[in-house]
DNA sequence: GGGAAACGCAACCAAAGGTTGCACGTGCCA
DNA sequence: TGGCACGTGCAACCTTTGGTTGCGTTTCCC
């Protein structure tokens, strides 16, 4: 149901920091480590690392430019990213839905049960 | 963007071990710390330490029978989480969708440059 | 009443996120 | 062209978090 490279890119995604740091990238477009992390809570060496963990599962890719290196978002990864989002989240919908039918099932029987007592 | 309250959700749902309990929660009814532990790749002691973080988020609640405390999906707070989850999908699913509008614009406007040279 | 099962608590370990400090390359300007 | 400032990378260190083992306590059941 999960593969290790699924693992990875919801934990890379799972992170608060790192999220905010996609929709900066996404927002704004291509940032530096030193950029990002002027509009978040962490250094630029926190910044770098969270970078570097979304260089590594291929959500982020980088490219120099002189002294600074530009990371702009793979739209593609990210894509893959959103559809494992929506699967999780549409499978654990349908089963609640399937729990609250079977749970208003039971609640029907036990109301005719009493009703006709 | 995202409250306090909003980024325990998701670290509580970003973990795979507690997506998993969930997972069998939902699929198997109510259970118990050591129930959960037998289909998990962790002790007893993880899994509780990962049900008190679920159960302190209100994504899940014991109920005590005996010797036992049986543990289930909180069905209401679920639904948050997964609202979360696609409400950020959906955000970052738009600005994809925006980027893409704008990249083939400028790749048309290449086009129409070299084409008309 | 006594053993087995389920639990909670505490101590200990390893990995991840965060910080500071420092060295190195690169750009810019006098 | 020499020097300074800026951006990065690397290393050491600290704290939090997930994980384990060990042990004591409660509860069930024979």
């Amino acid at each position: 149901m999960s593969t290790a490279v699924d693992d990875e890119l919801w934990s890379a995604i799972g992170d608060p920091i790192r999220r905010t740091m996609i929709d900066l990238l996404l927002a704004g477009g291509p940032g530096t480590a030193t950029s990002l992390s002027e509009r978040l809570p962490v250094t630029r060496q926190a910044v770098a690392k969270h970078l570097a963990v979304l260089d590594r599962v291929g959500l982020v890719h980088a490219t120099p430019a002189g002294r600074e290196r530009h990371f702009q978002v793979d739209e593609a990864q990210l894509a893959r990213a959103v559809a494992q989002l929506s699967a999780v989240g549409a499978s654990w919908d349908a089963r609640l839905r399937r729990i609250k039918r079977i749970a208003e099932a039971i609640q029907r029987n036990l109301d005719e049960n009493t009703g006709g007592d």
